[in-house]
DNA sequence: ATGAAAGCGCTAACAT
DNA sequence: ATGTTAGCGCTTTCAT
């Protein structure tokens, strides 16, 4: 920027403080007339005010931090989005970074995050990095927000979906329809979303008092193409399930590219319920049942809570967590198509 | 941030200067020794430089702004992603803002990003701002790249799709399939992306002498909701084509959401092509043939064009313009499932 | 109602 | 090889 804010001064024959006030519309108030002055002068420079020297002056940045496990996932996408139309609002920009899941990754990112003075973080924490998470939200004031998954021994909010109701619901859907042998492809359990999954699973099983035989039960990492060859291994054991439940759209996926090249049909030969509901499971043949949230409105939540978290911070500020429902969308994949294809 | 540079600087016994070309390894050198004492002070107070500090005394950010009309869309994740990848060598972050297609937002996301002092800007214009973009790119030295849509007057780079070859392509297929009544559902024409699909449509259609039927040729904007209408209007014709062309993987959506709730059999009574190949395509039942180009790869020439011309901005800089290849996948929907469902 | 000036944390030219 | 210091563009306290 070459126009300053002292130019502008200048030109409307004011001091620069006076400026100041005018742009801010306070502290102070501004007589009209030099009010006038002072916007004319703006304009006719184009003068843009610097955000960066408002920033070290303020401490403030006016941006937040969002660091997703990966931006490809129309999960996270979806999010941001929720996240972004609550900022901008406020006038905050977004910094969007994408940790790959990998911690040496998500660490450089966050500490660029803290060097820009980000004013609050959300994440999909990969569950390293404990120790700079900590320290920012102690000694930087800036708030935090996790995503997702939820970690032991951070005092930050929390917004999490209601994995274990989603898997029991699911469940459920699948034994009520008469499944018995019921395979679950899951995420890793290291990860709550993982483990919550796995417990409402087994909820629902208990329930029915059917039998938990582990080898229905098989962990993936986030990748589709290691999904396909879980989806083999699980549809060719001896005694193979009638239906299958996916903990993830990366991972559903990968079972579709399985089934579909080995041409199971679906539901009559397997019964398919997907988590992480995007738009393409309405629109697919068969379309995909799966457990739904409503990401926009969990955007809009995450942006609200870091937004409230921001402007007053306070040293006891009990940290939420909060838990978004999911609802079952019960489509093709689990009862049959009423269409043909 | 409470520790700064002084804090470093005293208890290491240095300088802050000295601090500083630790830091950032020059432009002055440092003994060894004095080198050592200042890292176990950094380290020992945990101490992250202030790059708000910083960008207000180099004039440079490290930070991009990348602007695109819908975040939602996979096409701009993939983008970002590569976008990101290169940037993240050097150290730079993205900063990612929505227009949502709208001028103002637009505007107004352009105001914040040049207040931030980006080192440059990536965007998908709508096409107003004219005057904004070419005042920014003269005054501020913040060189621009445009995606996906070319605009007359405005001397930057930009990165595009080969539209016209695509939608040539997509059209030969279908005609070498012996489609005679081949329809476009198009994105806006008044957008580069969409007349020059439309230019590759219509060269295809003359160098095979078929008529080029205005009937055939349907704009839309941007919604899938607004896509299934037209899908109706089109199918429901005197003459119905025996063959779509669908312009935009958003548009696809639509289309495929009335294809469905009619049962429309793929490709038996219309065979279908999409553009903007997004991984869903090819595991749907049936797999969507579609024009596809490398995303990721795309993202990285971005990215890699942005940062050379960040690095050696030149008065006399001439602007690039550079066409990303596609190429046709041909999958079932128009050649017919070999898997069957 | 307005002006003058200190200072945010850093970089780099000018010192030694 | 290292220290000193001006100044980036802003906000805000202290003046008037």
């Amino acid at each position: 920027m070459n126009v300053t804010r002292n130019d502008v001064a200048r030109l409307a024959g004011v001091s620069s403080a006076t400026v100041s006030y005018v742009i801010n519309n306070g502290p102070r108030p501004v007589a009209e007339h030099t009010r006038q002055k002072v916007l004319r002068a703006i304009d006719q420079l184009g003068y843009n005010p610097s955000t960066i020297a408002r920033s070290l002056k303020t401490k403030k940045s006016t941006t937040i931090g969002v660091v997703v496990s990966d931006i490809l996932n129309p999960v996270f996408s979806a999010l941001a989005k929720g996240i972004e139309d609550v900022m901008l609002e406020r006038n905050y920009n977004l910094i969007l970074c994408n940790s790959d899941e990998n911690p040496e990754r998500e660490l450089r990112y966050l500490r660029m995050l803290v060097g820009k003075q980000v004013d609050g973080i959300v994440i999909t924490p990969t569950g390293k990095n404990l120790n700079f998470l900590l320290h920012t939200v102690a000694a930087n004031n800036c708030p935090i927000v996790l995503i997702d998954r939820k970690i032991e021994g951070l005092p930050t909010d929390c917004v999490t979906f209601d994995n274990e109701m989603g898997a029991y619901q699911a469940t459920r859907h699948l034994i009520e329809l008469g499944h018995r042998r019921i395979a679950l492809l899951n995420l890793p359990s290291t990860l709550t979303p993982g483990h919550e999954r796995l417990f409402g699973y087994e909820r629902a099983l208990r329930e029915a008092d059917l039998p938990r035989d582990p080898n229905l039960v098989v962990e993936g990492s986030f990748k589709a193409d290691e999904a396909y060859r879980l989806a083999e291994i699980i549809l060719n054991s001896p005694e193979p399930p009638t239906a299958l439940l996916v903990s993830s759209n990366r991972l559903l996926a990968g079972v579709l590219n399985y089934t579909k090249q080995h041409c199971i049909p679906i539901p009559q030969k397997l019964a398919l319920v997907g988590f992480d509901d995007v738009p393409y499971y309405a629109y697919t043949s068969p379309s995909i049942t799966a457990v739904s949230t409503d990401l926009k409105h969990m955007g809009t939540v995450i942006g609200r809570l870091l937004e409230q978290h921001i402007t007053n911070f306070d040293k006891d500020y009990i940290p939420q967590n909060i838990r978004v429902p999911s609802k079952l969308i019960v489509r093709e994949s689990t009862i049959g198509s009423p269409a043909g294809s």
